[in-house]
DNA sequence: CTAGATGTTAAGGT
DNA sequence: CACCTTAACATCTA
């Protein structure tokens, strides 16, 4: 469930396992995933060089291989990294393995290919190209203050949009706005400073909240709605049974007593 | 067998 | 222009 909390797990493993060792070849098992180059040069522009170090921003994970040259990982909807140590058989749906000169390799697993790997020249460069907006977690309580009162449509369609702030996924939206004691079809343009701050806030909470927990979802906290986010789902905190709606093209699913639309 | 699933984007409508 | 919905992508599971 890449969202910015798991793509931040993902770049500390990577910053933990896969820095600083050539890169001795680059494999694509499934081409599909490649973003704007082929196999060939990807391999190419990689081999002989290391990963230096790691940005995350949102939900793409930027990895430095050299000046003007950083690889870009999006994971879709199911992407994630695995370190194979010492010629470790790569798991079935592996797309891309890059293969270190020790013997080690990382691979890149996205069963559904929905994730896409490519290299940039600059990371500013592309996100502004991308147009995405800040960070979740980087964006001040004026920017996010700011983003949310200028927009019209349905607070969670907002919160899910990349363009506007980076990172918020369709679970901890929903999540955020069951902690934040709103109802998602809440329009944007109407929440006062109050509701606003709440919001902030939770967005902050749930985000580091997920990440100090490694994004296990067997560890999140009994009142977390995440936990009981499915049919016949009660809510954590009344009891009550929760409710699902599509909302921003995605399902939420909400406690109709304890969220109130504003 | 069918519907739906964590992400993104394009297309068409209001 | 700003927003909405729907469909599409690939693949698995309930």
């Amino acid at each position: 469930m890449p969202e910015l909390p798991e793509v931040e797990m993902s770049k500390r493993y990577l910053d933990s396992t896969s820095l600083h060792q050539r890169i001795s070849n680059v494999e694509v098992h499934d081409s599909y995933v490649l973003e704007r180059i082929s196999a060939r040069e990807l391999g190419r522009r990689l081999r002989g060089r290391r990963f230096q170090k790691s940005e995350r921003h949102g939900k793409h994970l930027f990895v430095r291989a050299g000046d003007e040259l950083w690889l870009r990982l999006h994971f879709g909807m199911t992407g994630a990294l695995e370190y194979l140590k010492h010629d470790k058989v790569a798991p079935k749906t592996a797309r891309v393995i890059f293969r270190f000169s020790n013997s080690c390799a990382l691979a890149f697993d996205d069963q559904r290919k929905f994730g896409e790997v490519g290299l940039i020249e600059n990371v500013e460069k592309f996100l502004r190209t991308r147009g995405l907006g800040p960070d979740a977690l980087e964006i001040s309580f004026p920017g996010f203050k700011a983003i949310l009162s200028k927009h019209r449509g349905a607070t969670k369609a907002i919160l899910l949009n990349q363009q506007l702030i980076a990172g918020i996924g369709n679970l901890y939206a929903d999540e955020i706005l069951f902690r934040a004691r709103m109802h998602p079809a809440s329009e944007a343009a109407r929440l006062r400073d109050k509701d606003l701050a709440r919001l902030f806030r939770a967005t902050r909470q749930v985000l580091a909240k997920a990440i100090a927990l490694k994004t296990d979802f067997n560890r999140l906290p009994k009142s977390w709605l995440l936990t009981r986010r499915e049919k016949r789902g009660r809510c954590p905190r009344c009891g009550r049974a929760l409710q699902s709606a599509t909302i921003g093209g995605r399902t939420s699913w909400f406690c109709a007593h304890c969220q109130k639309r504003i």
